[in-house]
DNA sequence: CGCTACCTGGGT
DNA sequence: ACCCAGGTAGCG
């Protein structure tokens, strides 16, 4: 009765966007949506000028060469690699950002007010602004030769993308075959595969039904192709509904009630009703239904 | 592999 | 006055 009960508060909840935390994550559907949104509005601009607001946000060069580098280059593409965003730009440089935590990227009028939380200023030649805003301030961006980003970011060790579309089951067996210690942990290292954040790790695990302390050497060729489906699944929902928090121009993605498990703790499972769990593994807030993932 | 630092605003 | 955060680098 009173699981019930909670059930439907919850619907409704879900039904009014009551949930009024303000969605600043950054996980793989946000960081492509951003990704494609520059391809479509800034890829062929040129930059005329960069403010470095916050020194510590720019990983390499100096904070004075990288805003001298990237002075007058014109932005070639947008590209995305694990949580990456990548920007060739002319004269064969490329521009990395990460956002980490909370970080994002506005396309906004010069002549709008800056936010107290903006770290970089990447003004273009239409009088509108590249910002990279983190109220955290944990984001950071880098320049140099593709080679040297490469080498400097070690982009060459990342895994396989989980959305690009020849993952397949047998990709993920490999990558995680390799690994020990929990699978929750394994899946959210980039190196073994990119693509999953820590809500997306713990919602593909409920997705698929399995539990996130399982070892990786242990699941089943049926529960690998669970799983394999069940990230796929919850990537390509995510990025089809925008992500979870507001895109390059301002426009709130519309993700940010679809979670069954993460940050629902004692909430009911909506397979089973049994109420979620909520664990620390590798240092991770991590979240479960202890009743239908095994 | 497992742990901490990084940093600020919001929640308890 | 604490404590904590969707990620990663860098240490032992």
């Amino acid at each position: 009765m009173l699981r019930f009960r909670l059930q439907g508060l919850e619907a409704w909840r879900v039904q009014h966007g009551e949930e009024h935390e303000e969605a600043r994550m950054a996980e793989v559907p946000e960081v492509e949506t951003i990704t494609r949104d520059l391809r479509s509005a800034v890829v062929g601009r040129t930059i005329e000028h960069v403010e470095v607001l916050n020194a510590a946000a720019v990983r390499f060069p100096s904070p004075a060469e990288f805003a001298e580098l990237l002075r007058g280059r014109r932005v070639e593409g947008a590209e995305r690699r694990a949580k990456y965003i990548l920007l060739p730009l002319s004269e064969h440089l490329l521009l990395a950002v990460h956002f980490m935590l909370w970080g994002t990227l506005t396309l906004t009028p010069t002549a709008a007010a800056r936010p107290a939380e903006t770290l970089i200023v990447w003004r273009l030649d239409n009088d509108q602004e590249l910002r990279l805003l983190d109220t955290l301030a944990y984001a950071r961006a880098a320049v140099g030769a593709p080679h040297e980003l490469a080498a400097r970011l070690d982009l060459d060790s990342l895994g396989p993308e989980a959305l690009d579309p020849d993952f397949n089951v047998a990709v993920l067996s490999r990558q995680l075959a390799k690994r020990r210690g929990p699978l929750k942990t394994v899946l959210l290292n980039q190196r073994v595969l990119a693509g999953l954040g820590n809500r997306d790790a713990d919602e593909s695990l409920w997705v698929a039904c399995i539990d996130p302390r399982r070892i990786p050497a242990t699941l089943t060729p049926d529960e690998l192709q669970q799983l394999h489906d069940a990230i796929c699944t919850v990537l390509e929902e995510g990025l089809a509904l925008r992500g979870t928090q507001r895109d390059l121009f301002g426009v709130q993605g519309k993700a940010k009630h679809r979670r069954n498990v993460f940050e629902r703790t004692g909430r009911p499972c909506p397979r089973c009703a049994t109420p979620i769990e909520h664990l620390r593994i590798g240092n991770r807030n991590t979240h479960f239904c202890p009743h239908c993932q095994h």
